[in-house]
DNA sequence: TAAATAGTGTCTATGAGACATTATGTA
DNA sequence: TACATAATGTCTCATAGACACTATTTA
């Protein structure tokens, strides 16, 4: 069912009525693993509401006027939010969606729909996102202080349901080869999902697992040893990586 | 860190600025079973653009203009969309959020912003819909026939997405129960399974697996039995039902 | 040589799939 | 009695967890 030239009078005569609208946002649950812990990246508030707080990082999805350019995509605003808080690369970085958050009420300014967006920032990569974000007070702190923090807006509730996500992620997908260098051993690795999961994950149990994925082609061998205090480990990369 | 009267003072002379913002929407993925077919509810769209299309019912976020009063909730408009299209009392029918769909130029008129949701009819609710539903032209098609139909918008994507929401989900959670009468027998709950995820489902293993849930009080036996052309089965009910 | 960690092997319990068999109703 | 289907049982295989053991490097 092509467009009708039809459709395209419509199209070109149609006036968009003014009902109230909300303001569209993004907001970005960003972890990485540093010190072999989880984290989440918070921002301070600088600003009321909840001026002072910790927030999630975030912007407002730039909408164009007219019927030729309507703006950027949802995962576009995400990407541009995320290279401008963290001044990484947004192209490297693993996103996600989340869903959307639309309460009533839950920014007290104004009617605002937020879609959240789960992003995973390989530890390698972590380092500079303080020295280069437009956010001095950025942070990042470990999951774990999440439930005793006050977060702004209902970010709570959006970053616990992010921290589900990834764990149910880190057994189910390849998500886990997002929260490690471009290269890693198996007991990098296997740390990963222990750090994420939150418990001990069995070196022998889990390199069965991991053998299984060189054998479907997912990782393979990478040139070179990782060397440590003691006996150095085999090297591998994950097939899929830019 | 509660409110301060600094930022009660702040909201009270808060002016939102006028950046453009999109219309939101909610858009319905309505599954139920009929003539052991799964199925999706269509309706076909009176105006411009796509007029004659099929698409998926929805509505428009209720956004309020005060601070006070901002609108309605994100789910609270698809249970109104849900009532509206299909007449069904929406509190008895299973919601679940899909994601937000929000590419620029997937609506021509103006930029929408959707958020879909996933809804589960049971199937002796689902006659009604017809009957009820003020969009005469609202139709139970075969989720099979999906593929080869024409919908409007981005709404195949985001159907062939709930599809596959729906299925992930009778295999891993208890959503199967929504696509049953109150109260059912094995055979009849093992057809579910086996309609949606369109294959052949043993009857000897589901019942196993089945039996799990009696004893951890997930389902318990109704009184009764379910009369047939040969021996009738036991009926049960799933206990945390409305 | 000792310490540390990479890497292998084994045993067992559990769950899923394939499929045979029995039980109980209706026509 | 024939037939249909509910309900049970059995066999096998794949997988996960617990855990013992070997191998290899550095200090």
């Amino acid at each position: 069912m092509s467009r009708s030239a039809d459709e395209k009078a419509f199209l070109a005569s149609y006036q968009p009525n003014d009902c109230p609208r909300p303001s569209v946002a993004v907001d970005l649950v960003i972890f990485t693993i540093i010190d072999s812990q989880l984290r989440i990246l918070l921002i301070v508030r600088k600003e009321h509401p909840f001026k002072n707080a910790w927030a999630l990082p975030g912007g407002f999805l730039r909408v164009g006027e007219s019927t030729t350019d309507q703006g950027e995509d949802l995962e576009d605003a995400a990407r541009r939010a995320l290279q401008g808080e963290t001044g990484l690369d947004a192209s490297r970085v693993y996103l996600e969606q989340l869903g959307a958050f639309g309460a009533s009420g839950r920014d007290p300014r104004m009617r605002v729909v937020s879609v959240a967006y789960v992003a995973l920032v390989r530890p390698d990569l972590a380092p500079i996102v303080k020295a280069g974000g437009d956010e001095a007070d950025a942070q990042w702190l470990e999951v774990g202080k999440l439930p005793s923090l006050e977060l702004a807006f209902d970010h709570a509730e959006i970053s616990a349901k992010a921290l589900e996500r990834v764990r149910a992620g880190v057994e189910s997908t390849t998500i886990a080869f997002d929260l490690v260098p471009l290269t890693f051993t198996i007991p990098e690795l296997r740390q990963v999902h222990s750090v994420v999961l939150d418990k001990v994950v069995d070196p022998g149990n889990f390199r069965r697992k991991f053998s299984a994925l060189i054998e479907t082609g997912v990782i393979e061998q990478a040139p070179g040893k990782r060397i440590t205090a003691s006996k150095p480990a085999t090297v591998f990369r994950f097939v899929n990586r830019a």
